[in-house]
DNA sequence: TGCCGTGATCTGTGATCACAGTTAGAGTTG
DNA sequence: CAACTCTAACTGTGATCACAGATCACGGCA
């Protein structure tokens, strides 16, 4: 074993099979919201569009019906789960539990390189809502950029994925009609408790950085109770 | 739609596919702890011994490998991922936080039979912890009921769902030497936590229940921790 | 006009085959 | 006797085929 030194440096290279670049585009589809609830979903017309055999695709769907981001009803059909109210309150009051824990956890365990990112995707966000007309699926984009800056900064890989599994699951619900409707992104809140957030974490006050995401969660979450499109 | 009276008692008889049956016996080897960590296994093997092609298994794999229970090498082999202490102290922590907070819902939103499961699963574990010689693996599987019953009882599917996913990754380190070492388990400690657990929830004092599994989550970390069998 | 059978088509599930890459071990060589 | 080579068996991944069950549109009966 007597390799040239430059060697030491590169990584395994995780490989990418077809089944995991599957699992992330369908995956990125329902946080951002592309994907309704209730859409059903062909393995086979989602293989050809992805432009691979169906294979790949039931990996990633048998993945996504695991962690209840998609379903596949007694029909033989996958579709985007219907939520009634009450499960979507039930989603929030865990979502508020868990990501404001990563929030105070952040306040405590996050070092410059975390608050220069938190920093940036706040600006990011509040730059894009005020503009005349913001680009709504961006501002989506970014929303979710700054949130997951915070829970990276608390360095506990076991949260951020669970939080990612939250998010597949509250995505389709909280970000489609947010894709098309300007109301609350102009009303400015989110904007408000994200600054909220990003100075709490710098000051390394905890139980404000928790207060500001619970807010920022259940701010968000009446929006989408009082539009009362959610079934049951 | 004119139906015999008696039809409306059929429920929709929810089907089992190969995969689901796969990924269940699958995930209790892991949770009880009778796959190592580090343990190679093969598809077409498993396969052979669950008496089907490797289709449902590979399904519940995947899903397996999804929640990182199970992980694939880049060498192509499948495995019990190795759990370095950091990692496992994360874990823990992680554990104390979403748990902790499942014990503290229940004591509120218990009902009354709720209490009863919960009474009925602590009097089993510690029945047969007072046996001159305990069985390892029944002892195991109560403690599960046990903490299950507990976590049930806040009444949030999300939330448990959330907690099985820990337990998967848990298990095979928690009760892998659990299941051979009757040390932890003569003590008692455990015993006594379930008490002040049951105790706490049936008297709604919800501070109680979260330091009571919160106790019992860390001993049994501490005994693991103090083996220093982790890698790392 | 309204309702019910019926067949073509599409669904997810499971089995089987093909393939490239890896591993283990026997055989050979120094 | 140790080290190297090469082959045979096995690995997960992907594609393709087979199948039972569900859907939907069309056509005929009432």
């Amino acid at each position: 074993m007597n390799l040239p030194a430059a060697l030491n440096l590169v990584e395994p290279l995780e490989r990418q099979t077809l089944g995991e670049r599957a699992y992330a585009k369908l995956a990125d589809l329902l946080i951002s919201g592309r994907l309704a609830p209730g859409e059903k979903l062909s393995l086979r017309a989602a293989a050809d569009v992805l432009g691979v055999s169906i294979m790949p695709v039931r990996e990633a769907v048998s993945r996504l019906v695991a962690d209840r981001a998609l379903e596949v009803t007694p029909n033989r059909a996958v579709r985007v789960p219907l939520m009634s109210a009450a499960q979507f309150r039930d989603l929030t009051k865990v979502r508020i539990a868990i990501e404001g824990h990563a929030a105070a956890q952040a306040a405590v365990h996050r070092n410059k390189s975390d608050l220069v990112l938190i920093a940036r995707a706040e600006e990011a966000m509040r730059a894009e809502s005020e503009l005349p007309t913001p680009d709504l699926p961006r501002a989506v984009e970014f929303n979710k950029t700054f949130h997951f800056a915070v829970y990276e900064a608390a360095h506990s890989p076991i949260l951020v994925e669970i939080i990612r599994a939250l998010w597949l699951k509250a995505g389709p619900v909280l970000n489609l009609d947010l894709r098309a409707n300007p109301d609350r992104l102009a009303k400015g809140d989110a904007i408000r408790f994200h600054a909220d957030v990003r100075h709490a974490i710098a000051t390394g006050n905890s139980a404000a950085a928790l207060n500001g995401i619970a807010a920022d969660i259940s701010g968000a979450a009446d929006f989408i109770l009082s539009r009362g499109s959610l079934t049951g």
